[in-house]
DNA sequence: GCATGCATGTAAGGAGTTACATGATTCA
DNA sequence: TGAATCATGTAACTCCTTACATGCATGC
């Protein structure tokens, strides 16, 4: 059974409640989004693979007036979730296309250097924003694991952003040494 | 002109001398590797249309008896590197599959979270070796950036390093709370 | 003579995003 | 009544990795 990480995604989010393929996404949005993201593309085709392959159950549910259907994890989902979790983790990649032009930047001007500092610099003052505002909620589970990893997402934007001021000061001194 | 970020990539690798596609390849994985991948299979076929959009020029090259293809910036092809330096960089990604599995881990037992932290340290660890070792010649490079880049990738790591370790003892106390 | 590295490429497939499409419901 | 949100899905496309294929050159 190979299954991609995505799908793992999407049974971990059933790992404590039901959900419908809407919730699983607002709840990646709300958490993972920033490690492993996840498009409605995938989850729903996803769901309907999962359930052919037995690991989830989908089931017609109403609430009030509005119909969806919501996934539970089988046993046997269940099974194969807690199998991924206990082997080594293998991905980790990054992609980040500010640092690559700072890489670059001897073929640009000293501005664009900068720019692409600053513009690191806001991408995580605003992601440290988002964060924060779940924080409450995640602090207060009785699972510590989703508030561990929610710190770390905080914690690692602050260090980033800490880099930046420092990358920045640094470039200033560069600049003012050529210019002298 | 639309190109992707990867093709940029292959002409900032351009941008200070002439190189074959292999040569981009090892260029690719002694800096940019942890933050931009790329392989053969993008960087020929991209080599290839950046020469039919005129923004790169291949000649052939012996040196000794092996030949090889370099390829070269052309005029337009350092202006639109240039351009795209100097536009806001948007992309940002992660994937860490280690932070996935902590944050599902309450479906697992405890030491499969503190497995998911331990390979995490490791990545970390090794990582911070190979950067290590390609310091000194980004250090006495006249050009700063990469220097500046490479630094961030070693502090990157460290900082990852210190986190791991705190998370480690946060789930031992949570551990030894739980059987008290 | 053989393993390693140099050097270039293609084909197939997986993973993921984006745009599009549809329709119901809720609230202002 | 109209906008926003709930809710589900598909199609096209891009990007990228992996596996495969080939052949020469170098050094042990």
């Amino acid at each position: 059974m190979e299954l991609s990480t995505t799908a793992y995604v999407v049974l971990g989010m059933l790992r404590e409640q039901p959900r419908s393929g809407y919730e699983i996404k607002q709840a990646v949005d709300n958490s993972t989004r920033f490690f492993w993201a996840a498009s409605y593309g995938q989850i729903y085709p996803e769901l309907k693979q999962l359930a052919a392959a037995g690991l989830v159950k989908g089931e017609p549910h109403s609430q009030g007036e509005r119909k969806s259907t919501v996934y539970r994890l089988t046993a046997a989902g269940r099974k194969e979730l807690r199998r991924w979790l206990e082997r080594e983790p293998k991905t980790f990649e990054m992609r980040d296309e500010g640092l690559l032009k700072l890489f670059f930047s001897v073929a640009a001007s000293p501005e664009s250097a900068a720019q692409s500092i600053a513009t690191k610099r806001r991408y995580h003052e605003n992601k440290i924003e988002q964060l924060r505002a779940i924080e409450p909620l995640a602090k207060s589970s009785a699972d510590p694991y989703p508030y561990i990893v929610l710190r770390h997402g905080i914690e690692l934007s602050e260090w980033t952003i800490g880099w930046c001021e420092r990358a920045e000061r640094e470039l200033g001194r560069e600049s003012r040494r050529r210019a002298a």
